[in-house]
DNA sequence: TCTTGTTAGATTGTCGACAATCTGTTTGTC
DNA sequence: GACAAACAGATTGTCGACAATCTAACAAGA
């Protein structure tokens, strides 16, 4: 028997290279809410052709970041202050599940994997990279959900984390202010090492809901202006 | 101006109507769990070229009831108790949640359509279709995920009810026996309607873990066979 | 001037053919 | 006989071209 654990090879189709290409794009901001995305353009630029093309697009209207018009074209998703209202209030109730479920099952290698993504997040801001920042506390905040052991828990989140990555991305590139440096996330970490459940919860209800407001504030600015076209 | 109000007209692409097609295929169990999808058989029978069979075919893996590898195929997802559990689980979170956020919003339209849906589980019991009756069954159950106003959330149920969907039709096919016929959905109905709402959401949980333990065994006696092949 | 019909250009949807990859079989070698 | 290399068939991934549809500009008529 060998010792090493092989993970999967990388998927080596066009299709999932375009998908990762589009979605870092969207995800980062890149491409503007409501842009329409034209496939001859595209497809030129990445020198492959449609088919792949329209494929991970199709991939990308289920994700959820995109959506699709038959014979008008495929556009990225418009941000409403109601659809990060959505998200948001749909995350908190995730997060109390995800917390309850994975309670139980904390270990060391749990705690690490904790400090680890916190680190990431540390040194992200110490760079000033608001990209990655926003990348790595997304990353350190999936963690419950990863251990929970519920796969349609993680799918969902997944898919809810995609629309937030994008809201974050628009908000931090509106105001051009420096990233905040202190650690924000110091205390959540420790509840999740703690002994007291529902405090954790209640901490992850608070914690999100204090850049929430900010989001909010943003988007309902957002809301005035004319949204992007072709 | 108008009196009308005129709904969107429908999708007329091929692929659109290839997703119907597949999806009804899949969750009325006329597809097997594990089975493979060969492109070049389907889109012959379907008269259609790959090209629009392939997109249709990547929205149902995102939809989660496919699951494609490359270069090796696209198939039908299995279904192990585990799934089921998490699936359900996760639906009595958001069940509750959804009751919520209905509760405020309840009036006479929604009462009507409450009304209107149980008659449909109704009529499709005393009618023995047992595809129906899990369809209409499953509308009835969202409809207080449509009525809660979240967009999100109701994306996520829905992508939760096309298993439960495939997981009742495939518990149905295998028991042959008649299918209940008294009304499981009365009390459900009544407590909507009442001023409890703690009430309802308790009974929300307890209503579903009824099915669920049947549905469970079934998915535990089903891990030990092989699954389908090509 | 406003509305309606026409037309040209651009873009999306679909098709059939080719290339890349996988799987099972056969062949050859030890 | 066991094993590996080479081959053949089938299937998926990708491509370039054509058909269907939309959009916007323009012309014609009330």
């Amino acid at each position: 028997m060998g010792k090493t654990d092989f993970s999967p090879i990388a998927d080596t189709t066009r299709r999932a290279e375009i998908v990762a290409l589009l979605r870092r794009a969207i995800l980062t901001g890149q491409l503007e809410p409501g842009q329409k995305l034209n496939e001859l353009r595209i497809s030129e630029q990445m020198r492959v052709s449609r088919a792949p093309l329209r494929e991970a697009m199709r991939e990308l209207v289920q994700e959820g970041i995109l959506t699709s018009i038959p014979y008008a074209g495929t556009f990225v998703i418009n941000v409403t202050a109601k659809d990060i209202d959505d998200a948001y209030s749909l995350n908190k109730v995730l997060d109390e599940f995800a917390i309850e479920r994975t309670w139980k099952q904390r270990d060391e290698r749990f705690f690490d994997e904790l400090d680890r993504r916190h680190d990431a997040v540390k040194q992200a801001t110490r760079n000033r990279d608001t990209t990655r920042q926003i990348e790595t506390a997304l990353q350190l905040h999936g963690l419950i959900h990863e251990w929970a052991d519920n796969s349609v828990l993680l799918e969902t989140w997944q898919r809810l984390t995609s629309r937030l990555q994008m809201y974050f991305a628009l908000h931090q590139q509106a105001r051009r202010e420096a990233v905040p440096a202190e650690d924000v996330h110091e205390t959540y970490v420790r509840l999740l090492k703690g002994t007291d459940m529902r405090a954790a919860q209640r901490h992850a209800r608070e914690h999100i809901d204090l850049d929430f407001e900010e989001l909010l504030a943003y988007a309902r600015d957002l809301e005035q202006r004319p949204s992007k076209g072709a």
